[in-house]
DNA sequence: CCAAGGCCTGAATG
DNA sequence: ACATTCAGGCCTT
């Protein structure tokens, strides 16, 4: 049987946990969505037509990707075939890095709303206010625009305590010290030593960015679900790591994620991520819980 | 190298 | 109502 690999299930992606500042808009006909990505503004069709405010041409939805090729290479289990199947159509974005970084940097130790939110009311705060389709947005905060701004009026957008981290970050980048158009060129191990030295980027923070943002498809961000995941699903994977026979043990060492991506990538191949994204979607929807 | 504890916050739970 | 728990981690002992 013949697949389409081309459609973009644009509903699909846009809730999969990859991005936050999206908003559905609902018409009689058909639906569709405006999104903040950097200081763009993108709609998106159901059809996946984009329109932008600034007609950047970059390939949001990784379109470039040969999705035929990739999901016959991530397809090594029945768990995964299977996901593929059901979620034929997700994708993975190809995301503003610094928007990434400061969102995930506000995801530890929080949820989608909240995450939501403290972007939301950064945006408000320290984006520039845009129009498009007659109808008001603003953008992400620039680099200097967050570094500029003082801890305490980040923590008033409700970051917490990561909000010295969310400066830190900002302040790199407008240094220099973080160049994301060199950090996409490069190796996905020394991206990932160079972003882990900002504060407030763990293992897993690293993944994402990487993943959603700097075209580094093996990466593999192992969060509390995804480590569960792989503890039903594939425990031959997780055997070096885990000798604890623990309840809800879903937090690993420093040595221990390095151990389990290895040998994720070893069984999934260099699109690991893809593969990760498939599993998530599928484990998220089994649980069913609201999600936004 | 590993384990444990603390951390902002607000929605969900009892 | 009110308190407590918990959430898609990270940093510091």
């Amino acid at each position: 049987m013949m697949q389409d690999f081309n459609t973009v299930n644009v509903e699909a992606t846009i809730q999969s946990g990859q991005v936050f500042l999206w908003q559905k808009q609902e018409t009689k006909t058909d639906g569709f969505w405006y999104g903040v990505n950097g200081q763009d503004v993108l709609m998106v069709g159901n059809n996946g037509k984009i329109r932008s405010l600034k007609k950047d041409g970059s390939d949001f939805f990784r379109r470039n990707d040969d999705l035929e090729r990739i999901i016959r290479t991530i397809s090594k289990d029945a768990t995964t075939k299977k996901a593929v199947r059901r979620y034929l159509g997700l994708r993975l974005m190809d995301q503003d890095p610094f928007q990434c970084m400061i969102s995930f940097i506000a995801s530890s130790n929080s949820n989608i709303q909240r995450i939501k939110n403290c972007l939301e009311r950064l945006s408000k705060r320290f984006g520039q206010r845009v129009e498009f389709d007659k109808k008001e947005f603003f953008v992400f905060p620039t680099p200097k625009a967050l570094a500029d701004a003082s801890v305490e009026e980040i923590t008033e957008c409700g970051a917490g305590y990561r909000s010295k981290f969310i400066r830190s970050a900002s302040e790199m980048v407008v240094k220099g010290r973080i160049d994301f158009d060199r950090l996409r060129r490069m190796e996905y191990a020394q991206t990932r030593e160079e972003i882990r030295a900002v504060p407030g980027i763990g293992n897993k923070v690293a993944d994402c960015i990487m993943l959603f943002s700097l075209n580094k498809l093996e990466a593999f961000p192992l969060d509390r679900w995804m480590i569960r995941i792989l503890r039903r699903y594939y425990p031959d994977l997780c055997i070096k790591t885990t000798t604890k026979k623990t309840t809800a043990m879903t937090t690993i060492t420093d040595r221990q994620y390095e151990l389990l991506h290895e040998g994720i990538v070893d069984h999934f191949g260099r699109y690991a991520g893809y593969a990760q994204q498939f599993l998530f979607k599928m484990e998220r929807e089994n649980f069913g819980r609201g999600w936004l």
